[in-house]
DNA sequence: TCATTATTTAAGCAAATGCTTAAATAATAG
DNA sequence: CTATTATTTAAGCATTTGCTTAAATAATGA
């Protein structure tokens, strides 16, 4: 990529690029943990789901299905990516498998849970 | 997608089915503005950006192709999508273009910039 | 054991995403 | 005005995402 592409500005403050470069070269792997999190929190599908959870502290394929109005492999396979997130587990009931969130792998997300009902009350905020 | 792949419990609670599906009517537009701001900090290098105008105020397409190691449009693109979703602003100098957090419309990603300080000194968290 | 119910898995496909390259805009310096 | 620099825009393309449908697993009850 370079020469086409890359301006080396006359401006440029050498140290600011370097000190930039370290400090995400440091927090790599937070970024990436983070990243995921995020995205997987900001697929709408699944953050309705997480929201569920948290008010009904658990609920199978099947009523998330009615609640969503979507079908079941279709939820089921979002509950999988949140699984293998590892922000939600699971107890089988017979034939019926409830899901429920991972607390203390949500922590992170509380203050979101907190907005959607406070702006229930006070619409239009963010 | 009637019958198939809808299953009507025999012991479905229909009172928490609707619970349900009234609580993400009363909460769709946060669920669905709250998914948005995600899905943008969601993307890797998105999430970089946002770290980096925190830790550096503001900075120029230039020097974050430079930090992030990425080509000048790349960059442009995600800074077009985070300016969209009204997460950075930006002044002009001259031919550089500085950009800048909202920080009133980006508090709720504090918790995850604290998190990545945190992370540096103390790895293998979340 | 067999039929039924709940769930998962897998294949197929359309839409969205994010990069690349090349071509536009914009602003400055000579 | 022209050349240069910083940035954006746009087209093309490969990858990812999220749904659908159909087929597998699993558990229960007759």
């Amino acid at each position: 990529m370079r020469n086409e592409n890359v301006c080396i500005r006359e401006d440029a403050n050498p140290v600011q690029i370097s000190e930039g470069r370290r400090k995400i070269t440091v927090a790599a792997t937070a970024l990436s943990q983070l990243s995921s999190l995020l995205s997987l929190a900001g697929n709408e599908v699944r953050l309705k789901i997480l929201y569920l959870l948290d008010e009904e502290k658990e609920l199978c394929p099947c009523d998330l299905s009615d609640m969503l109005n979507m079908t079941i492999p279709a939820v089921s396979q979002h509950l999988r990516k949140l699984k293998d997130g590892g922000m939600v587990t699971f107890r089988r009931s017979g034939q019926t498998i409830f899901y429920s969130l991972r607390h203390e792998h949500i922590k992170l997300l509380r203050p979101f849970f907190k907005l959607i009902d406070q702006t229930n009350l006070n619409p239009t905020p963010l």
